[in-house]
DNA sequence: CGTCTATTTGAATGTACTCAAAAGCGGTGG
DNA sequence: CCACCGCTTTTGAGTACATTCAAATAGACG
């Protein structure tokens, strides 16, 4: 039966080769963290100990504005892939961004000091999360030429071609948080379209 | 007198330390270049063979719509910054953006081999090229939440308080296309300010 | 001075939002 | 089993934000 170590090794060795007594101090360093649906994982203003690997869940990132209480999704994590507040946890600074499970979540979480010695004792772990930094980048590049070229029911079209399974696993408004878009529209796109 | 490869070289020693054989292995692989005002760096669909550095001059990298003719800016690149399509560049693939001089530009470059080449030979380059990946990577994340939560007035106060002096550099009309608004209306919103 | 390009201005239009009310939907307890 | 509660989605009217298009003006450069 298949460990929740093993998503994550699995998504790491698809890009990189470790031999065994990696794998093992690779492993060694992770712990498993369970979070109830509507559990915050990092809330702004503190720092983000864990860099948070999504086994099974969802979680949302978001920005919350003071004056309004309106809050802004800057992304979902959901299952093989990444939640934290990258700035503040490689800085160690207070996080921007609040980090929330929208369902039952099963993380696996390294602190920041294993982190540093998991770049230090294999410097492979360097390269690859570059170049998942590098990935993540070219996504929200193009994210931003659609926030600058298209209109926000073209993103919505975009959005569900690209991520079908997200637009139907959450709620209309948070889609619409995430786009930037009123619930009320996102409505009526939706009607739109079906007619 | 200072050289162009010094302001490379501040930039880098700035985040990592190196010994003097490092430095002039680094040097040896960087060549200059000068475009002239109007001059393409990298064409879409091109492979993007070099990353440069932008020693003095200004540059736009951009999308453009081929059904409708329109350009969409994704980022300027100014002094002291990088300037290429670093998917097209790391992937060694066809490139989706345009690069092009906005001033006439003096460059340094490095081709894809030397950079592997670099990053085997000084493994801190992986560390120091996965730093400004991701703090570019945060400014990106910023921009997101400023294109879903603000206005285009706001956006454009947002942009002038943190780029003064690109925005005095630069024509109206490229500020609006990177802004995602028209001219014309850019025109509206700074004539408004002034009353 | 003339030409070319960029900016300004105004009217008409389109896109998306606000606000309010109604309808849908799932869970819980009587 | 149904009634009620809380939350999400739908719908419509009125409004605000931003665009399009066209014409006038301003600036840069040879």
């Amino acid at each position: 039966m298949a460990k929740p170590i093993d998503s994550l090794l699995q998504t790491i060795t698809s890009k990189i080769t470790l031999n065994q007594a990696e794998i093992d101090f690779f492993c060694s360093l992770w712990k498993p963290r369970f979070l109830k649906k509507g559990q915050y994982l990092v809330q702004a203003g503190d720092v983000c100990k864990y860099d948070s690997f999504v086994v099974k869940g969802c979680l949302k990132i978001f920005h919350t504005n003071w004056q309004t209480g309106q809050e802004y999704i800057l992304s979902f994590s959901l299952e093989d892939w990444w939640a934290s507040d990258l700035e503040s946890f490689v800085k160690q600074r207070a996080a921007t961004y609040d980090i929330q499970a929208l369902e039952d979540c099963q993380l696996l979480q390294i602190d920041y000091p294993s982190f540093q010695e998991l770049l230090k004792q294999i410097p492979q772990f360097e390269r690859y999360f570059r170049i998942i930094t590098e990935n993540y980048l070219f996504s929200l590049q193009k994210r931003i030429l659609g926030t600058i070229s298209q209109t926000k029911e073209e993103r919505y079209k975009a959005f569900i071609k690209q991520y079908p399974q997200i637009n139907k696993r959450l709620p209309q408004y948070l889609i619409a948080s995430y786009l930037g878009i009123t619930p009320e529209f996102l409505s009526k796109i939706r009607s739109k379209k079906e007619s």
